[in-house]
DNA sequence: GTGGTCTAGACCACA
DNA sequence: GTGGTCTAGACCACA
């Protein structure tokens, strides 16, 4: 399966995992109520331990993006539940923070980003959303 | 001292500190030439052991953020050691997909994601450019 | 194991491991992919304390020349990541304007250098490569 | 005085002044029998700590490097005093094989190590034959 | 007084 | 079992 996983990398394995999971969502890749693939099978597709497998899909049931159906499977949840849209933004304001402050130390202009989070989200969100709005 | 350090987070006390000091350093808390405190006084005040410092304080002068001089002790280094550009701006690039990945699964915009931007902006890089040309 | 440690030398012990790792990978001793024995292990033929190991081992894989997989261990890397050849070229000049210093105080001519670079090509280099290529 | 000292480099101070005296003396820049400036006045110039200065100046002359003449001063030695050649040779050796090794990390040929040696000789050794051939 | 190194011993996340 | 982190306490080179 095409999920990109880099054991030597010091992100956790599972960490990684559920980061592509996100983020194929996001591109459309992963559509909602899409069955994901089996835990051994994804396991022995990416050469990885079946627990590693297991601890990411449990994390992203719990953070409401996989579901599981008893004895049917795991499958993509039909939408983002938002549960407090406050606390949402403030985390992804300090994520904001956090990436203007290691661009400021690479040299980066505040222009650079804004040009930046455009490319981004074109590349991103786009090509999500044409998927989304089948 | 005035770092936010929590030993009972899951990220690593010299990663926090790490954190601290270069968005001291982004805000204009910490001037460019400007002496950091003591390895041993920084321990003390923080309540944490002088190696835990130390470590940050390598990991920062090895990124070029301070500079530590033979026993006289360790500087804000003058200016962000821009090396290699593209580099940077695909690091950045990268951290901005991943909000945006985030910012997707908790419902949140693009749009909203530009205005938090812009006032992540304002609050961050410009009260650091007031206060240094005080 | 066959690493060449000498507690009593003014050199640090975690940098003297750092030089025998990388001249046993020069000489074919070590091969890439190799894996490098445990942290723990090392400690203990060394007699030496897991955290200098740790610190070596660290530091290499910065350097590229190792590489740590997730809790299976570390391993030598595939192959010298080329950086920046003209930084690296620029700094090995410099060591060799340093050593052509050196023997210009103990009396020895460039020709006797220019020698002696010859053997050591010979004897480490070209060892190296018969071992590989067995 | 020129002696290129950098503070914040991890090279002790004492011990780059030791290499740029000798840099000087193999490159012609200073001549046999020539007077040392004063510890204080190159402290002064330098702005360095003058037991600093006294150290590098001691170690020098342990070497046979400069030699003190009892309230006279200090100077250049008349020839480089060879005491054990074998040793000496053994310890070039030493730095050159640290070079090979490190040069084989930064993927630079033996081929590419004799080029910039032949270059290092023409500009360090020749400058200072011309001088010492007066 | 400054940072750098090392030890012994402990705990933890990850796979 | 693997490496990563942290502590408390010690010693050292350098300036």
């Amino acid at each position: 399966m095409w999920f990109n996983i880099n054991p030597a990398s010091s992100i956790p394995i599972y960490m990684q995992l559920i980061n592509e999971v996100k983020a194929a969502i996001a591109r459309g890749v992963l559509a909602p109520g899409e069955r994901m693939p089996t835990v051994r099978d994804l396991a022995c597709s990416l050469g990885i331990n079946p627990l590693t497998i297991s601890k990411a899909y449990q994390k992203l049931e719990q953070e409401g993006v996989l579901v599981t159906m008893r004895s049917r499977g795991t499958f993509v949840a039909q939408k983002p539940a938002i549960t407090d849209k406050t606390a949402e933004l403030a985390k992804v304001r300090e994520m904001l923070d956090r990436v203007l402050i290691e661009a400021y130390h690479a040299g980066i202009t505040p222009d650079e980003i804004k040009t930046l989070l455009e490319e981004s989200i074109r590349d991103l969100i786009l090509k999500g959303g044409n998927k989304q709005s089948e």
